[in-house]
DNA sequence: CGGAATCCTCTACGATACTG
DNA sequence: CAGTATCGTAGAGGATTCCG
């Protein structure tokens, strides 16, 4: 018998998703960073991140668009260009962000030591 | 031309990696969960997670003591037992995971507002 | 310029059954 | 009890080419 059932924690687990989805895959904290970094055109953007395709770059985009954490903008010239930037809901992934890479060099240390002993 | 190239950035898309790794995919957060929760046996902790197959439970278990987030523990019983325990290490997690919880909540919030307005 | 179309591979995850 | 073995599927991501 389980000592206690995991549905209760739907609480912890459903926001925590939600997260993940937004920020996990190995592209969508890249392009969000290159567009920080002052990327704001598709071709700039894509040539900023080495190895990405136009097909993923696009769809990643389009993800991220719907997650509000950018904006599309057309602009008016000729030839069309089109702009993306960060939304201000996009900056409070930051202290996320932060946090993710803060516990990250600390779990690689962690690692290493073990590894050391062993 | 990119303004900024994405490399110099290596130095937190690496760790950021890292952390995602660990915390990341369907389960993993489940079983931290159901083991920090007093689930100690690997069919109480299948038990206690709805529809986990014990292949994959199986895998899980590894990576995590991989990254030395569990110990397990033959005990010395008969029949055998085996026994999984959160590390020191994995507690460290905790931050991490209210962190995105929050974060995943505020989000969730943003999403139903800007869908409201359209 | 900013994509779309097509085709492909690879890995996470799942269902079911079996074992020391 | 604590797993393995086998087979199968879906989706992420990749390579290349083409389009308005």
């Amino acid at each position: 018998m389980p000592k206690i059932q995991c549905s209760e924690c739907a609480d912890t687990l459903l926001p925590v998703r939600d997260a993940l989805d937004v920020i996990s895959g190995k592209w969508k904290l890249q392009v969000i960073i290159a567009i920080a970094a002052g990327n704001q055109r598709f071709t700039e953007i894509e040539r900023s991140i080495p190895g990405i395709t136009p097909k993923v770059l696009n769809k990643e985009l389009k993800d991220l668009e719907q997650h509000y954490l950018i904006k599309r903008q057309v602009l008016d010239t000729y030839p069309v260009m089109i702009s993306y930037q960060l939304t201000r809901h996009a900056k409070t992934l930051d202290a996320v962000i932060h946090m993710l890479r803060d516990w990250g060099k600390q779990h690689r240390n962690h690692i290493k030591k073990q590894y050391q002993q062993t």
